[in-house]
DNA sequence: AGTTGATTGAAACAAGCGTTTGAAATGGTT
DNA sequence: AACCATTTCAAACGCTTGTTTCAATCAACT
């Protein structure tokens, strides 16, 4: 009755099996949902019987949250968060910071399962969402406020700044979440050269800082700024 | 094996049963999602027989289809689009959009699985979901553009406009898909104090306005714009 | 080689699923 | 009252699910 454990807890050269089921397990969960995948497809794609995932997990729900908590620790492992040197501006930080999150939930650097498994928690959070908040997010959120704090030069208040930085996460997790809506709602050549993570980056960027007044607005008065870089 | 259909398929004076089936329907895929939801559970709740499903519907898969088609048919008829005389300045038009968008997504006007079902649909599209956008969304997106467009004054290209269009739907789309882990991020005295429709939706449009240059930055050089309305 | 404990495998289990059946109930029409 | 098509119901069917069983296999150490 008791879950059983690898044999030798501590460690071993190679957790294979176990790695594989949660890797199968992860990319499972992320296409098909928590109900409808199943441990016998799971098992299969990891080429191990389904007696394995009792053996080394325990059952289907304990395999969900390892699963999750594996892709979150190797895509924490994979992406880390940009540092900045401190004479960094301000706009470039922000630039950045847009850039690393589009590229993380867009970019093909990494298989897009992970993404979509943890899409899941936060668009309908089970146990495993508290500690990705926690872990993952929050973390990334303060250091935005950071930078628009800086760039609104202590004008804006705490909520102020809490609402422009959700501002620019939803623009984000728009293309992320609703992707192929947006493909349906725009012309597909446009799709291919301008809905790039790197031009998303600018045009999200672009949009915030002349909101907050440090570049020109975006249709000023007779002023074109479409080829204007948003860095100095 | 052909589908029932309901006795005199032209029209009855209530289909009372097979209503009652698609609401419990709506609701129950709503929160548990098509595998997870179960038929036993929706006829439960509609207070009929299992055989119904297959009487009045046909199968599981067919009633998902015609439980969101039922659920959006409601929403259209219940949330009209705003009208506005052609003397509205472009700027009301677009707080009015805005306004609109988020009490639609957000409010307690409707019973929130409504939107939570098309919500799936956006997130992981089935079948419904290209009907979906053609009767709904594309047109919704339209006139954004074409408000965006008057306020632009023609300074900026359709595919400028659309992506401004995209900035502030995602940020509506965010509060409502990932409300919970937004309700993580702030603090609950400002969530409900701040984060309501009316709220919510003269942020996304001062930050929209200011961003395209038609109100003062949000952090304007020693320019305090907290307390001023965005339309005027 | 022999023993021991860890790991794998095929088969079976109970439970829940969507679906179907055929008879009972219903309500209007003759 | 007798008929009829329409609608409801309890029960069962076949299938898939998550989980468990227990014997077979493997690897390491004496």
């Amino acid at each position: 009755m008791d879950i059983a454990t690898p044999a030798t807890p501590d460690r071993r050269p190679h957790d294979e099996p176990r790695e594989r089921i949660l890797l199968a397990a992860g990319r499972e969960f992320a296409e098909r949902g928590y109900e409808a995948a199943t441990v016998r497809d799971i098992c299969a794609a990891a080429g191990v019987n389904v007696a394995a995932v009792n053996y080394y997990v325990g059952d289907k729900h304990r395999l969900y949250i390892e699963s999750v908590k594996h892709a979150h620790e190797s895509r924490v492992r994979q992406v880390p968060l940009p540092e900045w040197d401190s004479s960094v501006p301000a706009e470039r930080r922000l630039h950045d910071f847009v850039d690393n999150m589009l590229e993380r939930m867009l970019g093909l650097a990494q298989p897009p399962w992970q993404v979509r498994l943890m899409m899941r928690e936060v668009l309908q959070p089970t146990e495993a969402c508290r500690e990705l908040v926690e872990d993952y997010i929050r973390p990334h959120f303060a250091i935005l406020v950071a930078i628009l704090d800086d760039l609104a030069g202590g004008r804006l208040t705490q909520p102020e700044l809490r609402r422009v930085a959700l501002s620019i996460i939803g623009q984000c997790f728009l293309y992320r979440a609703a992707g192929d809506v947006v493909g349906m709602l725009v012309p597909p050549a446009e799709l291919e050269t301008l809905h790039t993570p790197p031009r998303l980056a600018e045009h999200v960027t672009r949009y915030a800082l002349a909101a907050l007044g440090r570049v020109p607005p975006l249709a000023g008065a007779g002023m074109d700024v479409s080829s204007q870089d948003v860095v100095a």
